[in-house]
DNA sequence: TTGTATGCGTTATCAG
DNA sequence: CTGATAACGCATACAA
């Protein structure tokens, strides 16, 4: 193991100086910087970032606590600030919480106190409990919120805008030709369940379609056998819808499934669309029509934004909304014109 | 901020008993025990782990690099790690490493720099490096080897029975009836690829089945589209297969697509199997009869072992072969008799 | 521009 | 069974 003190030795100079040149002082002279930057070389010193924490005032690592484990989601976040963190020389603490646990409030507590962090990243739906903001202000700790349910006073969230891409994609299919189109929605508690809804409708009653005649709307709870149900009743009306827009791709998928099942070709007879990109899309064969949400651009800006964050919380409310990219695939196609 | 002096403040202790208390150091008085105890409480003290660290012999954090970020398998075994890291009070180091970059001896070398971690969790692809190994080795530092593609010498391996598993999944097949079943089989450079195959075909054996007339096999390269076509191929035969095994769910989700396209109700004219319990197994329908990867089990089993390892490495060889679940649901039902 | 001395919060050593 | 003190590796006042 080397340390600071070995490099110093190496180099001729004090501990301090090798300190400098690691976090770039301005101030030193460019022959001792050299001296110093070879004997880092020699040597391969890595500063040890446990001794540096308890000695920084500002902790260069960021915690996050999430909970569902299976979570899809959960995985392809934690993945994208994994890697923003990895680029911006930042270190994440990551752990597990108890969600059914009531005391939530306790357990971040907790992990602070560990952790020694002073910077969070709040995923759902830690991001929507007012007493852990409440326990994050008074404790001086900054933090942003990741696809909040609302908006919070003083603090940054970061999120997409999944009303306009639902309209988007509705759109899409509306461009097609498409004229009967159903939309499948996500699980009531959810609150992107009824943006996304909102955004279908919106774009129907654009086109002057919010009418039972060119519309219909049934739930699927963002999971697949649900969305089965809904899919067949939708696909069993005397008039059928040509295509269909799910909250998600789960219940896209589910979509594709019925309408096999009843002899429909997709897209050919019925185009399908979903939500999320998820890694069924493109696993499944027509590949999904779908949403992709911009992940990667969450994570860097969830890093930038406290990395920023010089002083504590209190700041401007904030709401950062990213991008996000329609993918057009193999599910989605013009509408028959036989049967417009 | 509670620090580990104010607790002995108020305990009317020293540092260090406060210390032994948190550490459950056995010889210790109960009732300084207890007005240990109490102080802490009243203060909710917490340990600062950073500095813990900086003192700790024996560090009570373990590191784990992984590359793959879309894979679904390492975003479940990241979620067994981390559980039982909480559970047994360890703290786990978690980054990327790129998986594409060819200094994968250098990004571990760095990250033991960084994170002085003396415990590691290799997974595929690191833990078939040689080159890890000998740095580990040469470092003391001690490692397992999840899932490895060969056992290495001196170091503990933690795996499943993936032959035994396709065997059993086989037989259960075999069990309902079966007479002429297909497999579809993974990517040829994954090793499990081929114990798998070699379980399918070892119990058609048994069964006195191995004969081109019941015995039929293709190769899906774990890819849903890739089964696709395989599984038409299989569909489209002078006599059908009455069942189907693919060496995962997302081939055998295929399966399902390409039997419900032809007609083919699952499971009353095609019972499948898949393989993983993936997400995607319980959120199609019928959900799949598949393999349940012990993960939880194999991330409890990684901490226990590295937990214990008083030594650094070197140790005897090990294999630890963990118990995987057969898991029955809808997607495959006794054969039909008309047809067999 | 550089060096010295001190302390971050905790545990290890060694003595009581 | 318990306590005083040093030390972990690094960064920061302060001094030079």
């Amino acid at each position: 193991m080397t340390t600071i003190t070995q490099v110093a030795k190496r180099a001729g100079v004090s501990t301090k100086t090798v300190s400098r040149v690691m976090s770039n002082y301005p101030h030193i002279s460019s022959k001792t910087r050299l001296k110093v930057e070879e004997a880092i070389q020699e040597l391969t010193f890595a500063p040890v970032s446990v001794a540096r924490h308890l000695r920084l005032t500002e902790p260069l690592s960021i915690g996050m606590l999430y909970g569902d484990p299976s979570s899809g989601y959960q995985a392809r976040l934690n993945h994208a600030v994994l890697k923003a963190c990895s680029d911006a020389r930042r270190y994440l603490a990551v752990e597990l919480f108890d969600e059914a646990g009531t005391d939530w409030v306790r357990q971040v507590e907790m992990f602070l106190d560990r952790t020694h962090v002073r910077k969070m990243i709040l995923v759902p739906p830690l991001c929507d409990s007012t007493e852990v903001h409440q326990l994050l202000d008074d404790r001086g700790v900054s933090y942003v919120l990741i696809s909040p349910s609302r908006a919070v006073l003083g603090s940054v969230a970061i999120t997409m805008d999944d009303r306009l891409a639902s309209k988007e994609i509705t759109e899409h299919l509306l461009a097609l030709g498409h004229r009967r189109i159903g939309h499948i929605s996500g699980h009531p508690d959810h609150v992107v369940t009824l943006l996304r809804r909102q955004g279908f409708e919106e774009a129907m009653a654009r086109a002057g379609l919010a009418n039972p005649a060119h519309m219909f709307v049934e739930s699927g709870r963002f999971q697949f056998r649900e969305s089965l149900v809904s899919a067949e009743k939708l696909l069993s009306a005397p008039r059928l819808p040509t295509a269909i827009f799910a909250a998600n791709d789960e219940m896209a998928s589910a979509v594709v499934m019925a309408a096999n099942r009843q002899g429909l070709r997709v897209p050919d007879d019925l185009s399908v669309a979903g939500f999320d990109d998820s890694p069924i899309a493109s696993a499944m064969w027509p590949d999904l029509t779908t949403v992709s949400q911009p992940f990667e651009a969450i994570g860097r800006s969830a890093i930038e934004t406290l990395a920023d964050t010089s002083g504590g919380p209190g700041g401007a409310s904030q709401m950062i909304v990213l991008p996000h990219r329609l993918i057009m695939r193999a599910s989605t196609g013009p509408a028959r014109t036989d049967l417009s």
